[in-house]
DNA sequence: TAAAATGGTGAAGTTTTCTTCACGGAAATC
DNA sequence: GATTTCCGTGAAGAAAACTTCACCATTTTA
């Protein structure tokens, strides 16, 4: 059903995981190495990492942001005998989504596994769904021109931002802003004025992300 | 014209370049330090910050990101009597976008000034029209999809993209990929395999962050 | 208090975007 | 070599997004 890459340094667990992992309907790739797992998954991606953290070469704790940029939509589960505290906020931090301590039964692999996928799915499908009021908001200039005028002056008045736009008919002013408001990126204050909604600076944050990352 | 915040602690200085700047045509705020600065512009937004580096209190170094996050939209100017290439270097590090060293002559400081209201205004401008296409491009979710699938699995065939997306008519297909061919976003090999172009996986990599900020 | 500016609504019209349909050549499969 | 699958085009139609117009009740300014 999905694609899972397993990466331990211990042949004989790998190799149990695999089993146990095709039974449960998976297509299972396997490597020792996190060098050769980066690699095979260049050309084949998968749905979730199974990853050692202390290996031969380079540990699991390193690779977890190599994995991550390798393989955007993959969930990785760390998974090590060392189980403390210290390294599991340590590689959650780094990137991981779960933590599974060594030795584990087989069911509670398969459970976490399970809560995983699922999960990567919930967040993809939120991502195209959810999402779609936020990017159509942003598909116009001028709402991106409101958005950016906002946040940079705090709260303006209807002529005003009207004017700054360069807008000769108020009316289509309207329109925009009423798609804004419709969508949670700006709100209205007692006085009438437009300000951004806390969401409204949060895609702001956004938009100076991505016009700092795609004009360069 | 532009509103211009001179942040120093020598008041004569202040004064001065108030006056300088006044006479340019600027409306100008000034404070003697970074944290009054600061609260100013929670009020008011301004387009250019002079900002001094060495301060009692808080010194600009330190301020440099707080000031960014304030007032995302202004260019940040770094002056300092102490000038070495090194906190030039680390103030640009920490996101000034100029450095100019004192002592500097009206015309060096009004020049440097006007080439930086100037960039601000290009870079803007720039983020409200070049990128255009490319967030009309993420405003439908199919599209959004196509970069999805393309960053997860390299290189997919029409057809292969079509059953994935669940697309009964694949001229439908047919027609979203066109778009973000035009747009710069996905091109095609040798095979005729769809691909994410360079520009398609920075843009990928902006859907990663924006999903990431909004969806918590 | 008259005139002007503000901030809004709803409906008609235009443009853009998206979908569907009809068709066809090239490649792969039987 | 016949048939199916692949991958594409162009045009017509439907839907969504955007603009324009006509109108109005407040508030502000002169």
């Amino acid at each position: 059903m999905s694609k899972i890459m397993v990466v331990d340094d211990d042949t004989e667990l790998r190799e149990n995981l695999t089993e146990i992992l095709v039974d449960a309907d998976h297509e299972v790739f396997s490597a020792n190495q996190s060098e050769k797992a980066l690699q095979m998954l260049e050309d084949e991606a998968v749905d979730l990492i199974l990853l050692d953290l202390i290996m031969p070469g380079m540990g699991g704790m390193d690779a977890i942001p190599l994995f991550r940029r390798t393989c955007p939509g993959a969930r990785v589960i760390v998974m090590t005998a060392f189980s403390t505290v210290g390294n599991a906020v340590e590689s959650l931090k780094k990137g991981a989504n779960d933590y599974i301590a060594k030795p584990f039964k087989i069911e509670e692999l398969l459970t976490t596994v399970r809560k995983n996928l699922e999960e990567g799915r919930f967040l993809s499908c939120k991502l195209f769904l959810d999402m779609d009021d936020t990017f159509s908001s942003l598909a116009n200039v001028t709402r991106r021109k409101v958005l950016y005028i906002l946040a940079q002056e705090g709260s303006v008045r209807f002529m005003d931002l009207a004017r700054k736009l360069d807008m000769p008919d108020h009316t289509k002013m309207n329109f925009h802003l009423k798609v804004l408001k419709e969508n949670g990126l700006i709100e209205q204050n007692e006085g009438k004025s437009y300000l951004l909604s806390p969401r409204g600076r949060q895609v702001k944050e956004c938009l100076d992300f991505i016009v700092k990352n795609l004009t360069s």
